[in-house]
This record gives C-alpha cells, sequence and structure tokens, in this order.
DNA sequence: CCCAATTTTCAGAAGTTTCTGAAAACTGCT
DNA sequence: AGCAGTTTTCAGAAACTTCTGAAAATTGGG
C-alpha cells in the first residue's frame, strides 16, 4: 500500500493522521522556510528541516519517520538528529515496548530561544572574544608608534563593543523564563512610546 | 623589487611603512580571525578577510593592494569590495591625479554593528516573519481540529517571539549612536547589578 | 551468549559555494 | 574619437560542505 517514493504531502498527512491538507500545505512550507533560514545562517538545511518537522509534529517521531518525511538517507537523519541533540533542542524520549528511539522537539519558543542563543554564543562568540584579546595583546607593547596607537584604538573599540554584546547576551541566557518578556518589552515601551504588533 | 608571490606578512610591512613586525602579526591573526567568524555565520571567508583588512589599515586601499595582501583573484577582489559597499561598511574613495578607486572601511564600530544588523535583518529576516504570517494564514479557517489548533497555537508562539526581536531590532538600528550604549547599559545595570568587564 | 533490530560511522559521491582569469565594458584624458 | 588604465562580468575550475549507503557497532530480549 506504501508507494516507494511518496510524495511527502500526501504521505504526510496519512502519517500523523492529518485529514486536514491546509495543514499538511502548511507544514511543508514552514519546513522549506525553516531550512532556507538555517542555511542562511550558517546550519545545514537538513537540520533546521529536521528541526522544523519536529517543531510541528504532534508526537514524537523515530528515525525511520524522518528519513520518510524528508526523503533524506539514514546516514543523513542519524547526524542530523544527534546534532540537534548536542545543542539541546531536541530530546530523544524511548517508547515502552518499542526498541526504536523517538524524538520530540522542545516546544517552549523562549527556551528554544535561550538555547540556541546559549550554544551559539559558547561554540562561536566566546572563541572569538578570546582569541581577539590574545590578538589585541600582541601589541600591547608596542605604544608609541602612531600606526600601532591607531591600531590598538581600532581593535579596543571592537572590543569595547563584544564586551557589551557578551554581557547583554549572558543577561538574556541567564534571566527566567518569565522575566524575559519582561525585560524585552520594558526595554522597549521604557525608553520609547511604542512597541508595534 | 617586488617578489611575484611574496609573504603576506613581510609584504604588509613594506607597504604601509609599518616598521613594527608585532603590528603586521596581529593584523594577520586579525585577519583570519575575522574572515573565520564570517563563514561561521554564513559570509563568505573572503568577504570578512577583506574587511577586516580594511578595518585594520591606517589608509585606503585599492584593488590591487587588496588582491596583493591577501592573495586573492581580480575578479573576486571587484566582485567582494562591491558586496562590501552595498553592503554599507565601506566606502570608495578617490583621489585626485590618481584613476584607481580606493576603498576604506567604517571606523566607527557602534555604526559598523548598526548597519551589519540592519542590512540582515533587511536581507534575512524581514523576509522571512513576512512568509511566516502567510503560511500561518493557510490554516486560519482551520480552527476546531485539535490537530490543527494545536498546529496554530505553535506558529503562533513562534510568531510572537519573532514580532519581539522583530521591535528590538528596530529599537536598535533606530536608535542615535549616542544613546544606544545608554540604553544598553541600563538595561544591564538597572536590572541586575553588575555589568561585567 | 546469541540473534535480530536498531543505530552509528565514514569513505566516497553529489551538490553547493566560492574563486579565477581572461574578455568585455567602462572611464576620462588628449 | 582613440586610447591606455581600470573595473566588471561570468563561464568554468577549484574548494568545500553535505549526503548517501553499506558495513560495523551497539542494544536489549530471550
Amino acid at each position: 500500500m506504501k508507494s516507494e517514493v511518496s510524495n511527502p504531502v500526501s504521505d504526510t498527512v496519512e502519517r500523523d493522521g492529518a485529514n486536514d491538507p491546509q495543514r499538511a500545505a502548511a507544514r511543508e512550507r514552514f519546513i522549506a522556510l525553516w531550512g532556507q533560514m538555517g542555511s542562511s545562517w550558517g546550519i545545514p538545511r537538513t537540520m533546521a528541516e529536521v528541526h522544523a518537522l519536529l517543531f510541528l509534529s504532534p508526537e514524537a517521531l523515530n528515525t525511520d519517520d524522518v528519513m520518510e518525511r524528508l526523503g533524506i538517507s539514514r546516514g543523513n537523519a542519524s547526524m542530523t538528529l544527534r546534532a540537534l541533540g548536542e545543542w539541546g533542542i531536541i530530546r530523544r524520549v524511548h517508547r515502552r515496548g518499542d526498541r526504536k528511539e523517538y524524538f520530540e522537539a522542545e516546544h517552549d519558543v523562549i527556551r528554544l530561544f535561550r538555547t540556541i542563543l546559549r550554544e551559539r554564543k559558547r561554540r562561536e562568540f566566546d572563541p572569538l572574544l578570546d582569541e581577539l584579546r590574545t590578538c589585541r595583546d600582541l601589541t600591547e607593547g608596542d605604544a608609541g608608534n602612531a600606526a600601532t596607537d591607531e591600531h590598538n584604538r581600532r581593535l579596543d573599540d571592537l572590543l569595547e563593543l563584544l564586551h557589551l554584546v557578551d554581557a547583554i547576551t549572558n543577561h538574556v541566557i541567564d534571566t527566567s523564563d518569565e522575566d524575559i518578556l519582561v525585560t524585552a518589552r520594558m526595554m522597549l515601551t521604557g525608553l520609547e512610546e511604542e512597541v508595534d504588533a
């Protein structure tokens, strides 16, 4: 009954019992959108697509589900699911009486946002800041030469800004889920008088 | 006197009269660092490297300078310089009595930051938000089905968060250079009592 | 401890992005 | 208008990233 090469949309409609073709179409569109966005921000398209699929899925999915729905290989699905797990934005869940592993996404978008922020900061921003400090210190002892002073001033300006970004990011990461939205809205309404919706 | 295939560091030392080898080494390191960072955020390595070179250069450079210092082709240099210009983070400058075009980077890091934020938002975030709204509206009429309601709730949560991010980003983009640092520091000090440096 | 189900790994294939270099276009001087 | 200097363009090459698929490892039940 199941065709070898299946149309992802209608196949998907069967799968989770979606008798709503609008929703199936919307899901496919969201997956494509999320994948596109990922790749413009340096995240593999497939990884973002798998995340989108799990984000919208009403139930946890296993590796075969993911392969079938997105038309990707087992190897790719395995590696991508592992990577998403390491990012902390999907969880493995076990179903009793089933040896397969199932996966479900973090559905709280605030947590999702903060987790992504924390991980990218840890992996990319923090090492950059460290190396930049090291780089700045290479010319610490050479003050006096006009060109070197200028060079140092530019790196110092950059470092100062990045330290501020670092502090703000830490603040966002460390603030409780409840407080973070309040802080954000306060920042906007307390200083200007429009929030825009 | 100028070798065909030159060591970037020593060559560079001659070029802008840097009699400071520490500075030349620091510059090479910064260029590599900035290039690496760019590529992990979806910006071509070379584009970030050209930007780093101009950011630290005490004088405006022409296309040949850039080619020579980074060891890239004329075509690549031309396209990359144009792209940086379109981003608004480097300027063309003309020198009288010289037909070549010279380029200099924005050296004010706050402006640099805001320009990058504005451009990335305009090119990547705003279209995403638009399409996401469209995507959400596909299932507007289908309320009632439990699975569809859940699907809609998830997309609404996501949209709500992204609208907030949108508002904050607009705020940062539109606030004057002088006020933005004040706002940022206030956000940190007004709410917690540590800024960390 | 064995077996079948499931997951992981990784070398090579496929796909995508970025770069080159030479030809075409442009620019402003005479 | 003609010309030398300079910049732009873009097809194909090179480099890099991601994906596949089959073999190896792992896992839990009996």
